[in-house]
RNA sequence: GCCCGGAUGGCGGAAUGGUAGACGCGGCGGCCUCAAAAGCCGUUGUCUGAAAGGGCGUGCGGGUUCAAAUCCCGCUCCGGGCACCA
């Protein structure tokens, strides 16, 4: 009997071998294919939790996976260390955010370090780093040069609790802030924007090529919000020189076109409003100023008092009819025109309002029989539309542009929902952004050869709701680069989605002090192969990088023709504990540490590959523990099967032996597992590929007790073994180690020979009706008039026949026989 | 309201038109042991039956097919995303 397993012993003597030994370290140069699997850099929280550890094993698993297959992998790994937590800690009176940051680091890093994920450390990258800092910087500013990036005044969101603004991507659809859950206000000061719509179309289009989850890509396509339309030019009655645009995705409805709604904050509104609609028309601009976000969009308002008319009336310019301008809260001022024409027989919403303001209802749509009341957004011929009578929807609105053009009231127009990224933050822990504001020469960017500007270590954290660096002296007072004088510098920092829409560019070469992104490096490995991480990055991370990406390329600081960062997408599912994501915010976090200590990193990954599809959510619960023992007691097994025995005997066993019975039969469940499991790991399927190494280890097992020839037996054990190692990284090393001398993870990974794998017998079912009467164990190449012929044979069959002949016969040699009476 | 998932034993799950429940957890029986732990062997959807066997069975109701967890139609419930976006 071999000596017990000593998991931590041998766990903790691999780590280290694999660091020192520089296993997973790759130079750029190196000759085999490139393949690059990386998981989203964290944000350091500190220990790691269980929903970490889920993502890093699966990360693992592919790492080893693919160099085992032979690719030179690129794994990198990083920190995404600058954001809220670290600087609400010091406001509390903790430690400095770079101390608190750093040590949060180091937890995490120790965690990972302890599950035995391997990557090229050598690479890390932690975006609060200087040099990480100066380029992400520099990147700013190119962008500035190129007009990506600008500043500018309006409504902005406001979370009361972080204390700063938000991208429209951060604001959750009910109004609150995505992180703190507050009510976001709205405030309007200048801000820094970059200018991600004008990517619109190239990032929408793009998804439909890419290798993502189809959730993802309806999330992203949904956030673009791309809609096709008309822009129409209403002239207003009395007002010679003004007139209202209009944006319609139905421009093939303007004959039913009977008032016009404009957006309270709409230019035009005061000029429209006559004296004796004034103070209706003021109440309602009082009303949707106070209104937050949530009474604004909620469809629960009395709309009686949520419209107002304004006194004036415009001109329908498909029939010249007189219909009059209303302002509603509902109308934003920021999509379209900020007005629309209202079409109450085709627009539920319009119906309503029209119902509520007694303004008529022209149908352009015939209904369909059925249809009782309200607007109709369907199909059907156009009506009462003049020109557009007898036409399909479709058609009509092709025909409605061409006239509108025409004439010069409208034109063909694209909508977004899309915003520009709006980057500002008013805080502290974050990269600054690199520009001056001159007296003399305005806003000025900090030349490359004065980066990085770096944040002031000095700065005193107050819960005032101003960012510390407005108060330090001596970072805001500075001189102008272009005219010398003197200057004040921009005091806020960075969104800390602008360091993760890169930091997988900078990995391929972070080495690198003159410039942001090598060239050569990216082209060598980009796009990411296999990018893993949470379903909660759908729109965000993924959308910013995937702009980064292209922008990067187009203001020449990277490889032009990479324009998608991540070729496959895999999103993992969460870890819940009492029906809610695990996670340190919300304090229910099971700590990896004491499964570490009680039955070792290889069985807590075992356990995450095994328990279900990794794409599903788990839930932490009472049997979670009992199902951790069994990956704990499957492990001790292999380890006896692969130990006890001594050195392997089984290099080449199968080729050199005539093969029959069991020693077939073992031969042959080693190569159908082989194809299962790679079949499995190309496709994330890590459960179903455990549930092969467990059938393979007791087919094992049970040759063993047979007294199958050693060599066999030894070969298997040996397959297991590579099979076993992208998981079980660490037992799978050290018993290779023990039976062959050799490092199992620079070992091939086995290749199916498809002949061996091929059964010879099968068991054949025979059905009468459809329902199985008995099953036969016959050859595998028998034909069709064979199989009916056994299966008429069968006693069973027989019985059930009950002498009655047969209508039909279907066979399907020589798995089944259905015969129908 | 719209869109996307999902529902299978006591539990996690497997099977994507052809043996439902792989693999594991839990349970039950046995071996080993003074005993326990560890380990090993067997068994385990359900009803019926002494057994052989038979009936039923993948959320509900229909349909297609020789054959449906799987495909189609109509529901129910659960989860997620989007939502006065004109």
């Amino acid at each position: 009997m071999a000596k017990h397993y000593e998991f931590e012993e041998v766990e903790t003597r691999w780590q280290q071998r694999w660091i020192q030994e520089g296993t997973y370290e790759i130079e750029n140069d190196d000759v085999r294919p490139p393949y690059y699997v990386l998981s989203m850099y964290p944000y350091p929280s500190g220990q790691a939790h269980q929903g970490h550890i889920r993502n890093y094993t699966f990360g693992d698993v592919l790492v080893r996976y693919r160099t085992m297959q032979g690719f030179g992998v690129l794994s990198p790994f990083g920190f995404d260390s600058f954001g809220l937590p670290a600087e609400n800690a010091a406001i509390k009176g903790g430690a400095h955010p770079l101390e608190y940051t750093e040590a949060r680091i180091a937890e995490l890093k120790q965690s990972v370090l302890r599950l035995g994920a391997v990557y090229d450390w050598r690479r890390e990258i932690r975006s609060h780093d200087a040099e990480y800092i100066r380029f992400n910087q520099m990147i700013f500013t190119h962008l500035l040069k190129n007009d990506l990036a600008y500043r500018k005044g309006g409504l902005v969101n406001w979370c009361p609790g972080c204390q700063t603004v938000l991208a429209n991507e951060q604001v959750e659809s009910d109004g609150t802030c995505e992180r703190s859950g507050d009510l976001v206000e709205k405030r309007s000061l200048e801000q820094w924007f970059l200018r991600i719509t004008k990517y619109s179309d190239e990032l929408l289009f793009a998804l439909d090529d890419l290798d993502w989850p189809e959730r993802v890509k309806t999330m992203q396509r949904n956030w673009i919000g791309r809609s096709e339309g008309a822009r129409i030019r209403f002239l207003v009655e009395g007002l010679p020189e003004t007139s209202i645009e209009v944006y319609t995705t139905r421009p093939d409805t303007g004959f039913g076109a009977t008032y016009l709604v404009l957006a309270p904050e709409h230019a035009l509104v005061d000029l429209l409003t006559t004296d004796q609609q004034r103070d209706e028309v003021n109440a309602l601009k009082a009303l949707a100023v106070a209104e937050s976000d949530i009474e604004r969009q909620s469809t629960d308002g009395e709309l009686a008092k949520r419209g107002a008319f304004t006194g004036s009336f415009a001109i329908n310019p498909y029939n010249n009819e007189r219909i009059p301008i209303y302002l509603a809260d509902y109308v934003l001022s920021s999509y379209g025109t900020g007005a629309i024409m209202a079409v109450p027989a085709e627009d539920q919403r319009d119906f309503d309002f029209a119902q509520i303001y007694g303004l008529p209802v022209v149908r352009t749509v015939a209904t369909p029989p059925d249809f009782l009341d309200g607007a109709y957004s369907g199909e059907g011929i156009k009506i009462n539309s003049g020109f557009l009578d007898g036409l399909d929807v479709a058609t009509a609105k092709a025909r409605s542009i061409e006239w509108l053009e025409s004439r010069g009231f409208g034109s063909r127009s694209v909508q977004y929902r899309l915003r520009d990224w709006l980057i500002s933050r008013q805080r502290y822990w974050g990269c600054p952004i690199p520009v001056v504001f001159c007296e003399k020469d305005g806003i000025v960017a900090v030349p490359d050869d004065q980066l990085p500007v770096l944040l002031p270590r000095d700065v005193q954290f107050l819960p005032t709701g101003e960012s510390p660096l407005m108060s330090h002296a001596g970072f805001l007072h500075t001189t102008c680069p272009t005219c010398g004088g003197p200057a004040r510098r921009e005091t806020d920092t960075m969104d800390t989605f602008v360091d993760s829409s890169w930091y997988f560019l900078r990995f391929t070469d972070p080495f690198n002090t003159e410039t942001a992104v090598n060239f050569e490096a990216v082209r060598h490995f980009m796009p990411v192969d296999q990018y893993i991480g949470g379903i909660t990055h759908a729109i965000m991370h993924l959308l910013y990088s995937r702009f980064f990406t292209r922008v990067l390329g187009d203001v020449g600081l990277s490889p032009e023709e990479i324009r998608e960062p991540f070729g496959q997408l895999f999103c993992q599912g969460m870890v819940r504990l009492g029906g809610r994501a695990m996670s340190k915010s919300r304090g229910n976090v099971i700590s990896p540490d004491e499964y570490f200590a009680s039955i070792g990193a290889d069985a807590l990954r075992l356990f995450h590959l095994f328990v279900g599809p990794p794409t599903d959510d788990i839930d932490w619960g009472d049997q979670t523990n009992e199902i951790i023992e069994g990956c704990s007691r499957y492990l001790r097994r292999v380890w006896r099967l692969a130990v006890d025995g001594g050195p392997s005997d089984g290099a080449a066993a199968t080729a050199a032996k005539d093969l029959d019975g069991e020693s077939r039969l073992l031969v042959r469940t080693v190569h159908q597992t082989i194809m299962k499991v790679t079949e499995d790991f190309d496709h994330y399927g890590f459960n179903t590929a455990v549930a092969e190494c467990m059938s393979l280890t007791n087919a094992i097992t049970r040759a063993n007790r047979i007294g199958v020839d050693r060599a066999i037996v030894d070969e298997a054990i040996d397959i297991l073994l590579r099979l076993l190692a992208p998981m079980v990284p660490h037992l799978a090393a050290e018993a290779f180690e023990i039976r062959n001398n050799a490092h199992v993870h620079c070992a091939p990974w086995p290749l199916a020979d498809p002949d061996l794998a091929k059964e010879d017998r099968v068991t054949m079912v025979v059905q009468v009706n459809g329902k199985l009467r008995d099953r036969i164990e016959v050859s595998a190449s028998i034909d069709e008039q064979e199989a009916i012929s056994i299966a008429f044979g069968s006693g069973q069959v027989i019985a059930s026949l009950a002498g009655k002949s047969p209508n039909r016969v279907v066979a399907r040699p020589p798995n089944l026989v259905n015969i129908v009476v």
